[in-house]
DNA sequence: AAAGCTTAAAAAGTTACTTCA
DNA sequence: GTTGAAGTAACTTTTTAAGCT
C-alpha cells in the first residue's frame, strides 16, 4: 500500500490547523503537524570553523526546503541533502541507545530540540535501525563462517582417524597379537565446537529466522 | 469465531548526494 | 581536477500487526 509522505510544502499548509497532539496507535489520524518556524541546525557556543561550515550547509538546505521543497520530482531542482551536525547525531545516538523506536511525543520533542522536522528524526531512526541490523548480520555471518571452518577441520580430523582405525583393524585381523600395542587415538565422540551440547534441532522445531542465530551462537 | 478490509508503523529496498582517499 | 568507494539522508515499496465490520 502506498503511504503518502510528509511533503514540506504540504506541511506548511496543514500546520496551521492541528497541534502536535498525541494520537492513539493504529487509529486513523491526521497528517503529523509540522512546526512553522524554519528548521535551523543546532548553533552552539564556541563553534569552530568546521562546525560553522556544517551549520551553514544545514541552513542552506533548510531554507531551500521551506521555499521550494526538496523532492526531485518538483520543479526540476535536484534533491538536496542535509548532513546532520555532530551534535545532532550525538543526541540522536543517545536516544537510540535508550530506545530504537520513538513515540509521536518523543519524536516531536526530539525534533524540537534538534531544530529538525519530525519526519527527519523518523527517517534517521529508520536508517539507524537498518544500519544496526546490517551490522548484526555481518557479525552473524562472520560467526557462521568461523563455525563452518571449525566443523570442516573437525570433519577432516575424524576422516583421518577413521582411516587410521580401519588400518589398525585390518592389521589386527592379520596379526592378532598386535592388539596389545594399539595406541589410544580414538578420542573424538563429541563435536568440540558444540562442547557436548545437544544439537538445537534435536528437540526444537525448525528455527525461525529470528531464533536461528540465537541457537547458533549458543552452540558454536 | 473466522474472513476480509483498512490503517499506521516498521522493514526492506533504492536513489541521490557528500566526503574522502 | 577526476574517479570510485563508502556512508548516509531521503525516498518508495512491501510487510506486519492491530482494529473494525
Amino acid at each position: 500500500m502506498f503511504m503518502a509522505q510528509e511533503e514540506p510544502g504540504l506541511a506548511l499548509g496543514l500546520s496551521l490547523g492541528s497541534g502536535a497532539g498525541h494520537h492513539h496507535h493504529h487509529l486513523p489520524q491526521p497528517k503529523e503537524a509540522v512546526p512553522l518556524e524554519p528548521y535551523l541546525s543546532l548553533s552552539l557556543a564556541g563553534a569552530g570553523a568546521v562546525k560553522r561550515e556544517e551549520e551553514e550547509r544545514a541552513l542552506i538546505y533548510c531554507s531551500d526546503d521551506l521555499v521550494e521543497g526538496y523532492n526531485s520530482s518538483g520543479g526540476g531542482g535536484s534533491r538536496k541533502k542535509l548532513r546532520l551536525t555532530k551534535d545532532q547525531t550525538a543526541l540522536l545516538e543517545d536516544h537510540f541507545k535508550e530506545q530504537s523506536t520513538l513515540s509521536h511525543k518523543q519524536k516531536a520533542s526530539l525534533a524540537r530540540q534538534l531544530n529538525l522536522r519530525p519526519r527527519q528524526v523518523e527517517v534517521w531512526f529508520q536508517n539507524r535501525r537498518a544500519r544496526t541490523k546490517l551490522k548484526q548480520t555481518e557479525v552473524d555471518c562472520e560467526l557462521l563462517k568461523r563455525c563452518c571452518e571449525t566443523l570442516t577441520e573437525e570433519n577432516r580430523r575424524l576422516h583421518r582417524e577413521l582411516q587410521h582405525l580401519r588400518a589398525l583393524h585390518h592389521h589386527q585381523h592379520h596379526h592378532p597379537a598386535a592388539a596389545f600395542f594399539m595406541p589410544a587415538t580414538a578420542t573424538a565422540s563429541v563435536c568440540p565446537s558444540c562442547n557436548g551440547a545437544p544439537p538445537a534441532h534435536a528437540t526444537d522445531r525448525p528455527a525461525t529466522k529470528r531464533s536461528f542465530f540465537a541457537t547458533k551462537s549458543a552452540a558454536c
